[in-house]
Order: structure tokens, then sequence, then C-alpha cells
DNA sequence: GTTGACCTTAGAGTTGTCTCTAAGCTTATA
DNA sequence: TATAAGCTTAGAGACAACTCTAAGGTCAAC
């Protein structure tokens, strides 16, 4: 049985984080010892791995709550909850890498513009893009 | 002279947001009516324009208030400070491409070896693969 | 002269993910 | 036995960028 600060060294989080995490049900301490301190079994471990483990990989901690019922009881969920959860958080992500491309290619031909000397701004070929609307940028991107 | 929601019309904004952005020292109102009603000048309109277009970008808004700092007074800043702002976007905006690219790699290869079917969720790979540490993450992710 | 759209302000609420504080109890070490 | 490190709780604060509310004043149209 692990203390707070003992999980929380071994799966690299805060004790803090820990706690937070039980609040939204994502971490859970199946005993307390006399004191009332948290105490970790190894299934308790186990768990907090497999969060560290979702987390890592990006998901929010909503999505997290959901595998994690799902892995409580894989009998009573399907295959295809998990690959819809794993699928949408892909979409998203691919949506993310859009919208800073789209960023990326306005910040790139911005520099390649100007020298980006000392002289003063006066004819700064950035601002002048910028209050000419900017490369004809398309809505808002990030 | 426009009224805010002329204005809030005209770049595409609410009327909330831009008062919001005045709180924030990013638009101006030059006059008020007798009333008290912000009226917006052909200079405010253009400014207020310059902030869109610069937000669209994906600038935060602190980027933007220095960017109208040196717009509003060009010779007593030099082009590098503009080059320089835009050059630390693109570092972020790269950082998180980075960062979006290694979760699209882990989520693609979850789903690249899971079938995603009906059937119960006892066998699922994508579980199975998330108990064992995820591919091996490094570090958080997003 | 009333209706309804629009304007004003200060300030609270939202979202997600922590992060910290205060006040007090427990445990380990010297 | 004293001290420091660690634990507990409830709840506040931080961050960005809005978004909305309440309570009320103004203006244009019919």
């Amino acid at each position: 049985m692990l203390k707070i600060s003992e999980l929380a060294g071994r799966i690299g989080l805060s004790a803090h984080t820990i706690r937070f995490y039980e609040k939204h049900g994502l971490i859970e301490a199946s005993e307390r010892s006399e004191s009332g301190y948290r105490l970790y079994s190894a299934a308790d471990i186990n768990r907090a791995e497999f969060v560290k483990t979702v987390r890592n990989i990006g998901f929010s901690l909503e999505d997290i709550a959901q595998l994690l019922s799902i892995r409580l009881d894989r009998s009573s969920h399907s295959c295809q909850e998990v690959t819809d959860i794993t699928r949408n958080k892909l979409h998203e992500v691919n949506r993310k890498m859009a919208e800073l491309k789209a960023m990326q290619k306005v910040l790139s031909r911005l520099l390649d513009n100007c020298d980006g000397g000392l002289e003063n701004a006066t004819h700064c070929s950035i601002l002048e893009v910028l209050d000419n609307d900017g490369l004809a940028t398309t809505g808002r991107v990030n």
C-alpha cells in the first residue's frame, strides 16, 4: 500500500493532482489508514498508471472517465465504444493540426517578407500586410 | 461614425467581445454620443480590423497589444520587435504541431490494431495497450 | 406614445486543468 | 521531545478568451 506522495512519485503526478483526479472520479484509494491517510493498493496503482498513460496521449479527463468505466466492466461495453472515443480524439487532433498548419503558413510568409532589422518599424512589411487584411486570412484559426 | 453593433457587424465580432477588447486596451471608440454610446471613427475601424486580422492569424490578446503599440508609434520601435513576436508565435505553433503529431501517431496506431466491432470489450486491443503503458508514450503531450 | 431593438455599466459565470492556501492532525527522525 | 516533513479538508485562485446577466437609459418606427 502506497501513500499519496509515494504514488505521486511513482506515476509522476503531484499529490495535489492526484486528489484533484480523485475528486473527478479518475483515481481511487481503496483504503485509508487509521489516521485517514489514503492508501493505494496494487489495483489502485494500475488504475492510476492507466490514467497517466491515457492522459499522456492527450485524452481529456472526461474521455479518461469514459475509458475507465469501460475498463472497469469490459464485458458490458463494446469494443466499438473504445474505438469511437479514440477516433473522435483523432479527429479533434486532425482539426487542430489543420488550424496550426494555416497559422504556420501565414506566419512563415510574414517572416519571409521581412528582414527584421534593427531599423525602425516605419516600413515594417509585417505591419503593412497586417494592416492590409494579412494575406486574406479566412476566419478564426485557433 | 459607427455604433458598436455596426462595428461588430462589420468586423465580425460581437458587441460583447468588442467591449471586452476595449477593456483590454485593444479597441477604442474615440468618441461618445451625448447619450454615452460608443462612436467609432475611420481610424478606430482600421484599428479594430487590424485586431481582428491579427487575432485570426492566432496571436494572443497580449501579442496583439504589443503589435498595436508598435503600430501606434512605428518610429520608436524596430522592425525586429515585430519579427520577434512573429517568430515566437511560429515557434509556439511548431511546438504544438509536434505534440499533435505525436498524439496522432499514437492514436492511429491504437486504431490500426483494433477492429472496433460490436462484440464486448473483454479483449479490446486498445485497452490492452493502454494498460501496458500505451506504446511507451514519453511524457505529457498536449 | 408604446413597442422593441439597441445602448450603458459592473461584475459574475464558463471551460478545463490544475495549483495553492489555511488550519490543523500524524509520522519519522535526531 | 522537538522539529520537520507529510497528511487531511474545503475552498479559493490562476489562466485565456470570452459570454452573459441585471438593471436601466435611448432611439426609431408605427
